[in-house]
Formats: C-alpha cells, sequence, structure tokens
DNA sequence: TTTAATTCTAAGCGTTTGCTTAGTTTTAGA
DNA sequence: TCTAAAACTAAGCAAACGCTTAGAATTAAA
C-alpha cells in the first residue's frame, strides 16, 4: 500500500531530548534537530506536528529514563534519608543516562519560569508538586513533627532540589557534595 | 556646532534595563527596547554600539543601583548573620528598585551558564568570585573554624544564594523565608 | 545667515526562525 | 504489473532577528 518509514520514532526522539537537553528550548533550531535527529524537517514534522510537540515528546522521554530514580524514591522507607538519596541521585543519574549536565526537567523549569507556554508550564509545575508532596510524604514518617514544621521542611528541600539543580550544570562533584551534606544538617 | 540629544542617556539606558531585567537578553529583541527606551535603533546603536554592549552598560547600571547593598554587607561585623541579612537584602532590594523579581546579575548568570559570550561570562564569574570571597571573609570571623569548614560553608552558601535568586522569581514571601531561616539554622 | 556637524526617521540589509508545499521516490495491495 | 498511499527531498514561505544606511531635520559656531 504505502512506504514504509526509514527511521525509528523512538531512537529519533532520544536524539531529539540529547539536544534539547544540551542547548534548551530556544537556543535549538528545527536545522539542529534535523542534523542531530537525521532525518527530514517533513520527518519530524509529520512525527511531532511542531517543533513544542517534539519538545513536549523529549520530556516525557527524559521523565521515563529517569522514573527508576523515582520509583526507588517512593518505595524506600527511610523518610528524611530517602530525600538525601533522591539529591545524590538527581545529581548521578542525569550524568548516567546522557553524560549531560543538570536535570532536563529542571533546566526547562528554569527556561520557561515567567514565560507564557500554558503545555509546557504545566508540565513543569505537575512535576515540581509531584516532588513536593513526596517529600512531605518523607518528613511525615517522623511523627514528632507538626505540620508546619513539616511543610517548612519540605518547602526548604524543594527549593534546596531547584538550587542543587541549577549548581550541577556549573560546580564539581565536591562542591555537589558539601551543598548536599550541609543542606541535611539542617533538618 | 550640531543637534544636541534629545534623550538622556541614563534615562533610557534604566529603561533598558528594566527590560532586560524582565525578559532576558535572547528574549529581548532591539525592536521591544526601541519601544521601551522611547528612541529609536539608530540612537541606541549610536549611543551603545550593540545590543550587546547596552546590555552590558544595563548590568553596569543595576550593580550600581544595588551596590549600598554590597557596601552594608562588607562594613557590616556580624559574621554569619551579616551573610543571612544579605541574603534577606538580595531578595528585598530587587523589588525595592524596579519591583521585579529576582536579581539581574543571578538571572543573567543561569541564562548565560553554558554560553560562550566571553564578554558577558567575565561579568559573571567575577561577580560571584566576589561574594563568595566576602562569604569566606564573614564566615572566618568565627576562628573556632577550620580552613575547611570555612570553604564548605562558603561553597554551600553560595548555592543557596544562587538558589534563592531563582526561587525569588517563582516562590511567595513565606516559603523565602522559611528557606532563608533553615538555610541558616545549623551554620 | 550660512555652514557643517550631529541627531533623527524610516526603510531596508542579510540571516535565521518555525513551518509548508510542490514534486519525486518508494512500496504494499489489487 | 499497475496503482495509490505514504515517505521522502528540497525549495521556499512569511516573520523576526541584529544591524546599517540614505536622507531629512536640527542646531551651535563662523
Amino acid at each position: 500500500m504505502a512506504r514504509s518509514k526509514q527511521y525509528n520514532e523512538q531512537e529519533v526522539l532520544e536524539k531529539a531530548m540529547s539536544l534539547f537537553w544540551r542547548n534548551g528550548y530556544e537556543n535549538t533550531s528545527v536545522r539542529m534537530l534535523e542534523k542531530e535527529m537525521g532525518i527530514n524537517q517533513f520527518s519530524i514534522y509529520s512525527s511531532f506536528g511542531s517543533k513544542q510537540g517534539l519538545f513536549l515528546e523529549s520530556l516525557k522521554c527524559y521523565k521515563s529514563k529517569v522514573n527508576c530514580m523515582f520509583e526507588k524514591f517512593k518505595n524506600s522507607t527511610n523518610g528524611i534519608n530517602d530525600i538525601k538519596e533522591f539529591f545524590y541521585d538527581s545529581v548521578q543519574i542525569p550524568i548516567e543516562i546522557g553524560n549531560y549536565k543538570g536535570c532536563f526537567l529542571t533546566n526547562t523549569y528554569n527556561e520557561f519560569a515567567e514565560a507564557e507556554d500554558q503545555m509546557i508550564n504545566t508540565q513543569m509545575v505537575e512535576f515540581m508538586d509531584g516532588i513536593k508532596q513526596l517529600f512531605i510524604e518523607k518528613i511525615q514518617t517522623d511523627k514528632s513533627k507538626d505540620e508546619q514544621t513539616v511543610l517548612k521542611q519540605a518547602n526548604y528541600l524543594l527549593l534546596a532540589k531547584h538550587g542543587l539543580a541549577a549548581a550541577s550544570r556549573v560546580n564539581d562533584k565536591q562542591e555537589i557534595e558539601d551543598y548536599i551534606e550541609l543542606t541535611f544538617k539542617n533538618i
């Protein structure tokens, strides 16, 4: 009936993700994506609809890659210590996946912090709220803490996690480790 | 001999600064600057040379605006407590100056974190190194701390300050306050 | 009042952006 | 083998980008 695709959508999507991860959304042009993905603009648009569509798929692709980390985090039962482990993982795992610095999701959160893109903003807020909720649950396992303390600490750790993701793009391993250790001394 | 300028360079520079502050470098076009500054592109280029030249002047302009905060920080003599006060000021002062969220310099640091712009990168590294050095001096006023502890804590606070600046663009006053208080709890 | 230096306006330069489309090639079913 | 649907190539679209320039308007010194 018809010709079949000469590329694998998952494969080219991973290449797109890697490029978006390195450069961010605005600093990645469709021409750059063509080269990285090894397919023509027509193919990009027929498979993913638009640059934004491709970006959203790239975010999903990244999420599934780091999902094991979230699962480990959810399923552990050591309260605050799980959060600390999660901090270490969230620096290490992205390096293992793509050898790129920083978390693709948090980089995106920063890039779109005050932009008006509704689709991407929704994804980001969901992501951050999800993490915050997990933090709250972990902190609550210490029954001696009242509700206000739990919320304050969850909020503190969320901002610290956010700062960590920014730092992991620039700072070295030792600096990152010192930062995490001192962050949890305050809890 | 010749016609005189119909605008004040300092006045239009402050308007440019305000626009760059709100939108960042890449998301501010020369057309937008024209409107905000109220002068023609020709005038922008004859006064500031290039978009980058105008941006560098805007950074300088911002620096001079927040200089009082740095002076207060340098001249205080309460060690760690000065740093905490500096954290509070660095959230509050930018709001007082321009009613915009976040620190223009740190926003810029983030935007150019992995860019190749030499001029702007130099300015940013200088800025961050300056703050780090001040942190070290403040922490050293506690003679009980050995050199390694001083450096670790300085590094920790620098990353925290960085995270704070990002957070101040998004989070509310109470969240910011909780964050600062917990950051200094065990220092 | 003339003159020449400078500022101003506004059009337009070449390049890059995201995206589309005309036209060719491939390929599975009739 | 023929046909039609899908995938491909490559050229090109309008808009926006940073920046320049031709020419008119202004103004202080001669």
